[in-house]
Order: C-alpha cells, then sequence, then structure tokens
DNA sequence: TCCAGATACTCAAAAACATGACTAGTCTTG
DNA sequence: CAAGACTAGTCATGTTTTTGAGTATCTGGA
C-alpha cells in the first residue's frame, strides 16, 4: 500500500516522468523505499486513473518524447490521510544476514567475501549520500539549514539512509573481522 | 527466494515447531528476517516435500500435538549453496520514512508523533535483544565471546539488529526534536 | 466460573514485488 | 564506424508477502 505513497513523496521534489521517477529511485529515494521501473510506470498509470496525479506531454527533439507528471490537490489529501494513520514496523531484510545466522555450520570462506564486498559497497554509498546531503543543503551549514532550511524531509531521510550504511558498513567489517580471526584459531589447533 | 533460507537457518538452532518457529520469527530471527506465521507453515510443507527437513509427530497431553522439524543432510547443502551465491543488497522500506520525507507539504503534528511513538519501540526493543544477548554468550565476556564462543551467528546476527535500533532510535529522536525546534520558529513569525 | 490468552494449525484470496523480454532512436567513446 | 550505453517506455508472467477468517483444546487470573 504504500509504493504509491513514496511516487507521491518523490513528485513532491518537482515534476519527473517515469523514466527519471525511475532514478531517484536510484540514489535519494532508495534511502525509503525500493522499486523497479516497471513498478513505477505501473503505479503512476494507477494514480493517474485515480486523479491523484496529472501527466502532461512534453515533446523532445532528438529523444523520445516523455510524459511529466505533478500530484494534484487529491493525491497531497491522500499523502496527508496516510502521514496521520498508523505506521508499520520497519525490519531488517537480508539475505547476508540470513547467511551469517548459519555460519556455525557452513563454510565461512565465501561468507567473509561477502561481508567484505557489502562494506565496500556500503562504503561508495557513504561517499555518494555524503556529497547529496551538501547539494541539498547548499552553503548552509548543517545546524542552521535543520532549523530553516527547505525542503527538509529529503534531507532528514537522507541522513537516515547515511546512518544506515555506516552502520552496515561498520558491522560488516567486525563480523568479517571476527569471523576472520575465528579461522585463524581453527587452523591453530 | 530467501524465506526458505532464513527457515533452515533457524532450524540450525534446534528442532522447532511451525508454532515454536513463529516464535523464533518475532524475536532473534526478526534481527534478519519477517514472516507471518502461515507463510512459515506452508514453508516448511514445501521443504518436507522436498527433503531439505524431516518432521516428526510429538504427542503431547494437555495441549495439541506438534510436529517437530529437523534439517536434512540435504537441506544443510542447500544452505551451503546459498551462502555461496552472491547476495542481493539490503534495503531500507519503511512508512514512516515516506511521511518524512514528504513533511515540508504536510501538517507535521502526526509525524512528530509517530516518531516519538517509534522510538520509544525501539527503545524497548534494545532492552530486548540486550538481554538475548547476554544470555547468547552466558558468562563469558564479549570479547571472548567472539573468539570462541558457539553458537556464533545467532551472536553476530543479534548485535546487527541491536545496532539497527539503536541507530533507529537516534534517527527518530533528533528528527522529532528538528521537526519540533521549526514548529516553534514557525509559530514565532 | 467465565473470559482472555496460549497452543497448534489450516485454507483461501488479494496485494505487492520481481523478472525477463521487447521497441526504437540517439549519443558517446574507443 | 561500430559497440555499448542512455532515453523513454510497454507487456506478460511468476513469485512472495500480506491479510483475514476459522478450528479446537487447555491454562491462568479476576
Amino acid at each position: 500500500m504504500a509504493l504509491r505513497h513514496a511516487v507521491l513523496a518523490a513528485l513532491l521534489g518537482g515534476d519527473f516522468s517515469g523514466y527519471e521517477l525511475a532514478k531517484e529511485f536510484g540514489l535519494g529515494v532508495a534511502n525509503f523505499w525500493h522499486a523497479q521501473p516497471q513498478q513505477l510506470y505501473a503505479e503512476l498509470a494507477k494514480l493517474e486513473a485515480e486523479g491523484m496525479v496529472v501527466g502532461r506531454q512534453v515533446v523532445q527533439e532528438s529523444r523520445p518524447n516523455k510524459r511529466l507528471f505533478r500530484v494534484t490537490d487529491t493525491g497531497l489529501a491522500e499523502l496527508e490521510r496516510f502521514a496521520a494513520a498508523p505506521s508499520k514496523p520497519s525490519f531488517i531484510r537480508d539475505d547476508l544476514l540470513v547467511k551469517v545466522q548459519a555460519v556455525d555450520r557452513l563454510g565461512t570462506g565465501p561468507v567473509i567475501e561477502q561481508l567484505d564486498a557489502r562494506a565496500a559497497a556500503a562504503e561508495a554509498k557513504i561517499e555518494l549520500l555524503g556529497k547529496l546531503l551538501v547539494r541539498l543543503r547548499g552553503d548552509a551549514d548543517e545546524e542552521e539549514f535543520l532549523r530553516r532550511g527547505r525542503p527538509i524531509g529529503p534531507y532528514l531521510t537522507c541522513r537516515r539512509g547515511l546512518a544506515f550504511e555506516e552502520e552496515h558498513r561498520d558491522w560488516c567489517r567486525s563480523t568479517a573481522a571476527v569471523l576472520r580471526e575465528r579461522q585463524v584459531l581453527r587452523a591453530e589447533r
């Protein structure tokens, strides 16, 4: 039920085509929701049918035409309703954690490799999000921006994404270190 | 495709019935996967049909009989295969973050309330996980347990869950504080 | 003694999410 | 100048996850 709201929330940041929206979902929006492009096209079509967004054709030369979508008052009202309704709790759901859970009975080599890869991926994302934060707040310093800057929503969700990635990286590193040390100890006996 | 592996990994910790497994999924396993009881019963039936687990009837007086499941060698081999395959990246997907994203154009009151509620829920879970960690490591101190304790898998995933909840709580608190301060500033103007 | 809650499951349906294949022109880079 | 990536989508199918309702017995507390 919430993909639609994620789309509406993303469209508050400007008018986007399905294609552009997909790119947003690859970066900023990825901090709170994840979806394939096909899903977005489908959802936009539904939202338009329900009057939550309106699309307008933009004719382009030298590349395919596109349809830009804008949130309507109906859509904004729906978001307002959604914001006041209770949220469901959020969980982690992660392949790699399943593997770590089972690590006592499994070969640890591949798991350690994947932990390293994940840590590196998280590190890259941290860099990216750091830059995104700077871009979002312009030339204000953070404290000042938090007090008065706009838009504040995307900034706050981005901070959450950043903290998540940092935590993720740290856990991957320390877990890989623990498993490595145990490998060494086992080899010694 | 990974629920089955989460079930297998959970069953490594001992033999469980569907009902007991559901309780595991409410606590320790919740740190890396989430599923409804109905899903678990269905998955266990499939896994049994495929020979990944075996069930045995346990007759009980004064309460319904149950079927305990154990992972077979086939199941363990499947876990091994899974552990060596590449993992998909993990994302956050959270209703509340969607609301925060849109907060510039919405009434902030309900969002702040929900942030407070979430922070409190996270705090409660932190307590719980703290206790679970102590129980898992017995009387060893943490450093020693990480080096030699067993089983280490559940301990490591539990640490991840704990770090996640702490980060979540902190973000909820600081975000609520930011939004409150901005409300005050807006009222003053 | 009644009622809520725990134990132990089952069945069915709907919603959400993921995957793969396809079209078709343009722009960039080696 | 060819290969590959980018723009801008569509269509179909399959899997996973969620939601709701139901059954039946037993225990513990007001």
